[in-house]
DNA sequence: TTAAACTTTCAAAAATAATTGAAACTTTAT
DNA sequence: ATAAAGTTTCAATTATTTTTGAAAGTTTAA
């Protein structure tokens, strides 16, 4: 392993944990994610916890968070005592996979209070009102763009490619 | 303000609060937000710092945030001293600016750092050739999601559900 | 020019989230 | 059955982020 790979390649690691904080993933979680990104083998917990230096109970509760989300996987090693993982590699798939987690825990939530909250029956004041219309478009709008990801992780294969061509049709 | 409006308009608050969170916004800045989102009329300084319970300088930090992402407008009131803010309440137009703001402050950026580090000149192993091809693949697909949120959000009205119609036919 | 009304700033404190590490647990080989 | 090799869990600790509040700054009216 040269000195440049090895720079670039914590260089990107560190580059998207530092990304993942921003979204509200946790850094170590993007780290292990990154790293397994771009490893070519399955990669044992102890090298994980050697190449992020961090715990073991870290390494095995983000690795768990990576597999509940689908986007790591464990593998078997013929006679090998230990668990190996890896990443989905195809971005598409990755893409498809973390949009439907998110619409599942968090869009799909937000709806149903969405929902209870522009249904209140009060038309008392002009606060009131403004209060239900402003939150019913809230759900429709949230609503259509959740179904949009839905229509758009159905398409298997380059999703996003066939989208930019439709649009630009 | 009628006790189940009252309820409705707090729960909203609170749920796009933690919504917030998990999308790396700030709770407060969030509730700020849901609270301005759904109030008919300009609110001071003094009536979010009320509502929501949290300090002067919390809700000052804020309000400069949100302002600085160009979704919430200072407005003045004829003979009134005070600073009274409103929501961008166009929901496209919201969407719009944040996705152009998440673009400017983190997917650019995270671009620059994949196009640096998928061009090191290393083909003497297969883990850096792997490297190089992942990473190269990671920016061609940030690259064009990036490219779709400025097309997207270079039509002024209704893009989403232009997007749809589109993505039916 | 001054003082009242209001806003901003930022160091310190509080709250929240992530991480550690050791004990408990599981699996496999002998 | 047992011990070695490995993994998971979770209470305690540590790190990070958010929030406070008071001092400094600004604007306006008189």
């Amino acid at each position: 392993m040269t000195v440049d790979f090895k720079e670039a390649k914590n260089k990107f690691v560190q580059t998207w944990g530092a990304l993942g904080s921003q979204w509200g993933i946790n850094k170590t979680m993007a780290q292990i994610h990154a790293f397994l990104m771009v490893s070519s083998t399955p990669i044992s917990m102890e090298e994980i916890m050697e190449e992020l230096q961090i715990s073991r109970g870290n390494a095995s509760m983000n690795l768990r968070a990576l597999m509940d989300w689908g986007i790591v996987y464990k593998e078997f090693k013929q006679g090998e005592r230990r668990e190996f993982f890896t990443a989905e590699k195809d971005l598409d798939e990755l893409a498809t996979k973390i949009a439907r987690e998110r619409s599942k825990r968090e869009i799909k939530p937000a709806l149903k209070v969405l929902k209870e909250v522009s249904s209140i029956n009060d038309t008392s004041s002009v606060e009131a009102k403004h209060f239900v219309d402003q939150t019913k478009k809230l759900y429709d709008f949230v609503a259509k763009a959740d179904t949009m990801i839905d229509k758009v992780t159905e398409y298997k294969d380059n999703w996003l490619t066939k989208l930019i061509v439709k649009m630009m049709g």
